[in-house]
DNA sequence: GCGGGGCTCAGGTATTTACCTGAGAGTTCT
DNA sequence: AGAACTCTCAGGTAAATACCTGAGCCCCGC
């Protein structure tokens, strides 16, 4: 008996597609779904073994989804399926009770993969999202979703303002070394060594508007 | 003979899986890019009739990649596949050649007509792509193009993403000061000074993902 | 009351930005 | 044929960034 997926994708295009690659590998795809609250009704109604869920969905967002489907069809198995390769995404996943999570860059052989694997009732994880990060989070209750602090949150605000060290001191009523120190320890924390990402940061977490 | 087609897309999994649905139907994918350089040289390669290409690709993006298509492999024709349904997207893409624009929210098959009319020398626009907006466009010149060349537009995508200038310059395979030229004379133009607001421009503009 | 975390600051170094002037080669349009 | 651009490259300077080690102070929790 084949395995059966239901598929969550607002993209059409991309949806049938992964359809497409799925049913080659022999694996059955008993509903799509554009959107989160479709997605919920179509595995209350279908009962599939896995639902493939894109993050990125209206109306109701794939974590959101995930969180739902552990609720109303706890049988079926959630794999988020996404370009978001933070670990925060990853993380609020995992407690949304996600058994996979699937990097959209990955080869289509890791969906298969991870669907295989989940269907067995193990959990994976594309490679690269460090499954540390899992019994990290397992182990000692609740990791800090991020961990930076109020004072750097100031700090990577204002650099993504476009604010030099030099004003960021002075705005803050600060030495030039110890904003200095702020950003390096806020580039370290978040791994990120260049002010274009830090600035596409948070502009993903609201801090500035594009 | 089976139409030969290339395709970009910086998601893998969603790469292959339009390429399993296209052959399904029949269609050759004779190449895979996850940038826009490498679907420049795919298309060179091989000559393809057909380059499907995201618009939100790193390294070039779609549309510039569809501009410089046009230069060096005019037979091969572009149809672009987003999930803008923006009208200046769309006048964008024609202005850069495209003879097609697909909404990845559309039908799989939407796709495959695109394909199959473009080849066969016609225009194909995704329904709801008002058609109108071409003929408007046809009419009467448009739209207060902003002053910023090419060349600009690729080295301030890859400030946004992130790159250095020397690594910049070694991806375009032109010198380090010939990179620093078109960073200035960018940031003169845009009036912008540094590359926080920079990133944030180029976000606001669609040319890379927050 | 001691450890840990956050905030502050200093020192230094290597690299990168930001900005300038000037200039040759290739286009495109008129 | 000449003007107007774009793209290319070089020289140089001042500023800012990226990154390091080390350290004092204060507050909070166990």
């Amino acid at each position: 008996m084949p395995i059966r997926v239901v598929l969550g994708d607002d993209h059409t295009v991309v949806r049938q597609g992964i359809k497409s690659l799925l049913e080659r590998q022999g694996i059955q795809v008993v509903g799509e779904a554009g959107d989160g609250q479709e997605l919920i009704r179509l595995a209350g109604q279908h009962s599939p073994d896995v639902a493939v869920i894109d993050i990125g969905m209206p109306l109701l967002n794939g974590l959101d989804a995930a969180r739902e489907l552990k609720r109303s069809a706890p049988k079926t198995k959630a794999i988020l399926l996404t370009r978001h390769d933070e670990d925060e995404y990853l993380i609020e996943a995992l407690r949304a009770g996600a058994k996979g999570y699937v990097l959209k860059n990955q080869a289509a052989n890791d969906l298969v993969h991870a669907i295989q694997l989940v269907f067995r009732g193990q959990v994976y994880l594309s490679p690269g999202m460090s499954s540390v990060v899992v019994n990290a989070y397992l182990s000692k209750a609740a990791l800090p979703a991020d961990p930076i602090t109020l004072r750097e949150r100031e700090v990577l605000q204002l650099i993504a303002e476009g604010k030099s060290t030099k004003d960021i001191a002075s705005l803050l009523g600060i030495s030039v070394k110890t904003a200095d120190s702020h950003r390096s320890r806020l580039m370290r924390k978040l791994d990120i060594h260049e002010v274009a990402s830090l600035v596409r940061y948070a502009v993903r977490k609201g801090l500035v508007q594009p």
